[in-house]
DNA sequence: ATGTCCACTAGGAGTGGA
């Protein structure tokens, strides 16, 4: 079983580019943030052709999550709870059947823009009502996946530059205790749990060419309950999908892929 | 630390967001 989350950049634009990455990887489940596009608009047809169902939790222009699967999915909820104003950025379902199945969100964070800005303080309180949200059902014993893109560096080994950027946005202390806390509801970050000391990121910014001078941040996760890490072999960040292919533009984040027993 | 990309409005570039 192939879990993966990617923050897609716009899927009207990035259409063809998923198409590519999905005929190559083939994943079961797939939590996408960034749809940039309402739910009357989602191409429903394209990806059932390609023997996904989908669940969508869009808006107009900006946030959007979605949930692909070609395993049994049913929808559970849209939203996080009391911070719909801030955006539609989560969306949960359960996939798979039986002792397979596995209770999958998908979150796409708020940014915060700068620790100046209005919004910093709004993303705080974004978390501490994810992490009030997460206590309501994370449970060790039941397989859960919180995964998406969470625009916060948990730590040094996470960034390019720790040294220049400490105490600036994605950065701070306020916003790794706020990550912390979700973490401690019962969750673990799957891609430490496989590296634990390899500094690796998910996103780079599409200016200064930043990818190639390897200027990256690891602010996309998968993080799953102990009976998911019971059942992970692998975890892998596919930055070759950071790339242009076939002359179609990259999103700016590279898609993270759990693989479970 | 900036050499980009996306969506919107509008009917062609400019703006806001990341």
């Amino acid at each position: 079983m192939q879990l993966a989350t990617w923050n897609i950049n716009g899927l009207r634009a990035r259409l063809d580019y998923i198409k590519l990455w999905l005929a190559e990887r083939e994943p079961d489940v797939v939590g996408f943030q960034e749809l940039k596009m309402e739910d009357d608009k989602f191409p429903h047809d394209e990806f059932e052709a390609l023997g996904y169902t989908c669940v969508t939790h869009g808006q107009k222009s900006w946030n959007g999550v979605a949930i692909l699967s070609r395993l049994p999915i049913e929808h559970i909820e849209s939203g996080l709870p009391g911070q719909e104003e801030f955006g539609a950025r989560l969306i949960r379902a359960r996939v798979g059947e039986g002792d397979a199945s596995v209770d999958f969100t998908t979150l796409y964070c708020p940014n915060g823009k700068s620790v100046e800005h209005d919004d910093f303080p709004r993303k705080l309180a974004w978390f501490d009502a994810l992490r009030d949200w997460a206590k309501g059902f994370v449970d060790p014993a039941h397989p859960a996946i919180l995964c998406g893109d969470f625009n916060i560096v948990p730590t040094a080994l996470d960034t390019w530059d720790e040294e220049a950027h400490a105490g600036s946005i994605f950065h701070t202390v306020e916003e790794r205790a706020r990550l912390a806390a979700v973490v401690d509801t019962g969750l673990r970050d799957l891609f430490r749990e496989r590296e634990p000391d390899t500094r690796a990121f998910s996103w780079w910014d599409y200016r200064g060419g930043a990818f190639h001078r390897k200027h990256g941040l690891r602010i996309d996760f998968l993080l799953g309950t102990d009976a998911v890490v019971s059942r992970l072999r692998e975890v892998e960040i596919d930055r070759d999908f950071r790339k242009k292919k076939d002359g179609l533009t990259a999103s700016d984040h590279a898609p993270v892929i759990a693989t479970l027993d």
